[in-house]
DNA sequence: TCGGCGGGTAAACAAACGTTTTAAACTTAC
DNA sequence: GTAAGTTTAAAACGTTTGTTTACCCGCCGA
């Protein structure tokens, strides 16, 4: 088994069980067990167990924000910038820039509700540090989109919205059995977003539409 | 040292604690030296650590619920009941109804975003089975303030709603820093709720006001 | 006065945790 | 072919965890 193997292995175990189960709760051994690899194997590649949620973050983001710093430019210089345009880019990008769509993107924001609802900060000010600049990328892209919201009132409604995002989206297994049995509906992450992102507009432009 | 005592000072200790660093972060040891009682008081009165996680919801929840039923029914039998009522009804006695207003305020905010974020559901079903009840009352009363919103709509709405309430507010520390930095604002539970009310009415209504 | 009983405590328990250490197996280079 | 370096494996390390045990104290009814 080469390296480059294993690491994967581990973090693809790692991201599974953390998004399952919580960082604290899941631990070292129930994720090289899943992975099928030794114990020391991740304080060997990854140092620490805390480096390894990083690392698993890393992976996740990193290849996100660089497609979204892409598709900002590419919509900033297409001229008209709507708050709609803006926000079908982003979610796009969110549900379908990983190939196998569902099952990794509802992965991914399980792993942001977690990052965020987290009361110690180390996982969110690591976060901030290394992937802020895009967030103030797309934050003056949706102001020039609004201009006739003031900044403050912006920031809030902003943080709603995410509020709204992450925490709908990362609890979508239990909104799928209520679904399910009240209205027989099954619930996707993109069947989520052709209600949201509507949410989000009216929330974003202050309840005028 | 009287019982009562004893068991209001681990719940005292437990749910400040509980709300900083979580509750697998917890242990019993920083409780009960933070209680001024022994270790052992709490598998005592409480069976079990679960046990003293939901005791400190019930605390909270069960007068809290109490006064919610009463102001709903209030507002039901007074005639015209608009979609404002019905949410600074609500907000009113999130925020005012316990003595000692805005710590303890912040401190259920951050307990609620803890048991919803939690991956694991054992909470969050024991809180279903024990305080649907009033939720579903509440949706009700909101279903009749916005006739015209389909109820698959609304319930999705509420959810969002919901997202962006319980998100917000137990995030309410870090958001303190950068409101501070950036337009010199004290954050407080209820100046966030001056901004989130027409947010929240917005969304529910549909982006039209 | 005695006996039991509920409340409180110190000490110990076994289990699980993250991490480290040891050595064996493998790859690579000369 | 052998030595150096890298990766895996197994075991043990020292903590910390939630929980339990055994004992002590003060009270109340008999």
């Amino acid at each position: 088994m080469s390296q480059s193997d294993t690491v994967k292995r581990i973090l693809d175990a790692a991201e599974v069980l953390f998004a399952q189960k919580g960082f604290a709760e899941t631990s070292l051994r129930a994720i090289t067990s899943k992975a099928g690899v030794n114990l020391a194997a991740v304080n060997y590649h990854f140092g620490s167990k805390e480096a390894l949620v990083q690392a698993v973050f890393e992976r996740y983001l990193t290849p996100f924000c660089q497609a979204l710093s892409v598709k900002l430019k590419e919509l900033e210089s297409s001229g008209d910038v709507t708050l709609e345009k803006l926000l079908t880019m982003v979610s796009r990008l969110a549900l379908g820039s990983h190939g196998d769509e569902p099952r990794r993107a509802m992965i991914f924001f399980r792993l942001s509700g977690q990052a965020y609802s987290q009361p110690q900060n180390h996982l969110r000010t690591w976060l901030r540090a290394h992937y802020g600049e895009v967030f103030r990328q797309v934050l003056a892209v949706l102001r020039a989109s609004v201009p006739d919201v003031p900044p403050m009132e912006l920031f809030w409604r902003v943080h709603f919205s995410l509020g709204a995002v992450i925490f709908t989206l990362s609890g979508m297994e239990s909104l799928q059995t209520i679904s399910k049995k009240d209205f027989n509906e099954t619930v996707t992450a993109s069947r989520i977003t052709e209600h949201l992102l509507p949410f989000v507009a009216g929330g974003i432009r202050g309840g005028r539409a």
